[in-house]
DNA sequence: TTGTAGGCGTTATCAG
DNA sequence: CTGATAACGCCTACAA
């Protein structure tokens, strides 16, 4: 008995049992070594005392947490729970814990994030890049990272240029056959809503939509891409653009299933029948798709298998199992059209 | 110059400059105690050699990490989402770093966590507690935590009748003035679709109903309230079951969105029109509401104000600066009902 | 103003 | 099979 009001430590349950603090260690570790009774005794003990190891002790000691960093830009947003619901899972298999930082979509704050972390003593660190255009500046602060022997491993938005282990879904194929499946469906004045192009992501959705448009043998209007800025604020404006075109377009890939959603709404709005008028596809696979009315057509983007698959990478390397060089250092999984009401009569 | 590959400590800027680890350590923690001008060339050396830190050291040596604990339900949930992003948001700010947890709606895995992320050292954990049926062992499990001097604060789904600090919004009260916002926009046979009695969110809810049916002098009509299981998947059959009585509800307040959003759905198949043969609200204020068509109403649950409450308070106690004790255990939110649509002929 | 000497709780290396 | 000892990197009395 007797203990201050301290907590329990390996000493103290040597201490009762008249070994030594090693000898419990040992013993709490089933090292094989240790006799079966003795070990028998000291698991018994240290549950009868409620022993709760340090493991903050044991990182210091061993040089290593178990903890891996998270670095997303927002919490809030559908996409990231998800994939970090995907990274806890794996990670929280593989005896892992995870700490999760918001960039805010700031890629100073994001740089700072990972100097923390660092400091932490975080095994290793995972991160989906901020979006605004101070990116640059980031291969540089990523490259010394890496040269210094620390695991980063990047998803879903990566900062190109920096050569780190990355698992991306394909976005110029996902923007290629969602605008493919809108010919195949008959459609030929096909117009884009664009992300912002210094986003890695958004470019390729572009560049998707015009080899499917190249491939089709349909020419690309200029007047036919929009550029959205906040994907939700302008997606109504955006399409109220295309309306007062002279020759208006009978369908429309958004990069963003909000805007599309603004797209649904409005042409409900002003007699446009979706999909009879105007098909529309998004991208995402938000879980208000299948909400709204018609349903959006969409892209999926693999969302909890790309946690998974990153965390499973981070893990390899962190473990030893892998280094990042030896790693395919790209991952690229396949997006998934998935065809719903508003692009398709059934 | 020459450091192995391993990291730059205390000890190697007090090397180079000639001078003891403590000095650097007081250097670096700005104790005034140190001669401007030592702080300043550690300061520069720090800089010079990218020292970092090492908070896990420190942590061991203080007893405390700076870090706290989060356990949910599940990340991908909009409603947590949006509470981690406060906290996230409070706790950055005050210096401290966040651990994520699921736990998947199960109780005990709930407590697993609980008992890693103290052997983590973590300096308290927030909860949202699962919402599973085996809750009821939490409660001497937390009794016994808190009673041991470690900090947990609870948000949103509580352990009832464990004494520790809270933050919730009434859900009794959001029931009461969705419900009363029907009323009074005269209709009279109002429906209930009802969570899960035995998680005391939904029971509230579900209280608040009645007591406004009963302020307005209606009547509850046993047929009009519908137990909603999971809230997505049954939503329309729990419509249809209504529509099936003699004397269908002309409005239903729902428990939740996802339930609300597929009766609107189902009505609009069956050419029943919302809100003018039917007004329905849910409850959460998930992004959806505002997208789908007509937008539906519903209850906001302040959730990026829970989150920086929670945040702020979890603070105050591991700070020091509050004791669970003296602070008032409960705070409670205040609900918003947001009128659109669905409940309203504008 | 700076240095010395532990020690936080664990694990790893050596002996015995 | 077990024990003694040192060390991980930092902080903090206490001394000088």
């Amino acid at each position: 008995m007797a203990k201050k009001s301290g907590k329990i430590t390996i000493h103290d349950i040597a201490y009762e049992l008249g070994l030594n603090a090693s000898t419990v260690s040992r013993a709490l570790a089933d090292n094989p070594v240790v006799s079966q009774k003795t070990r028998d005794l000291v698991r018994a003990k240290a549950a009868a005392l409620n022993y709760q190891p340090n493991r903050i002790a044991a990182a210091l000691r061993r040089g290593r947490s178990d903890i891996l960093g998270v670095i997303v830009p927002a919490l809030d947003r559908a996409f990231f729970g998800k994939v970090i619901r995907g990274i806890e899972e794996k990670a929280g298999k593989a005896g892992f814990h995870i700490i999760v930082c918001q960039s805010y979509d700031s890629a100073k704050r994001e740089r700072a994030m990972v100097d923390t972390l660092r400091r932490l003593q975080v095994d290793g660190i995972m991160v989906s890049v901020a979006k605004d255009k101070e990116q640059a500046n980031n291969v540089d602060f990523y490259q010394n990272v890496i040269a210094s022997g620390f695991p980063i491993h990047f998803f879903d938005t990566i900062a190109e240029g920096v050569d780190a282990p990355v698992v991306v879904i394909d976005n110029e194929q996902g923007g290629f056959e969602a605008t493919s499946h809108l010919i195949k469906a008959g459609y030929q004045r096909i117009a884009h809503l664009r992300g912002p192009q210094h986003v890695p992501i958004y470019r390729d959705r572009y560049l998707g939509y015009i080899r499917a448009m190249e491939a089709g043998g349909l020419t690309v209007d200029p007047g036919y891409v929009i550029d959205i800025v906040s994907h939700f604020d302008n997606g109504e404006e955006a399409f109220l653009s295309l309306w007062d075109l002279t020759q208006p377009p009978d369908a429309v890939f958004s990069s963003s299933d909000y805007s599309a959603a603004a797209g649904i709404k409005a042409s409900e709005k002003h007699g446009i029948r979706v999909p009879e008028d105007l098909a529309i596809i998004g991208f995402s696979n938000e879980s208000f798709t299948e909400i709204i009315t018609p349903n959006l057509s969409t892209v999926d983007q693999q969302t909890l298998e790309m946690g998974r698959r990153t965390a499973e990478r981070m893990i390899a390397v962190v473990a030893g199992n892998a280094t990042s060089e030896d790693m395919e250092q790209r991952l690229v999984l396949a997006p998934r059209v998935i065809v719903r009401g508003s692009s398709s009569v059934l």
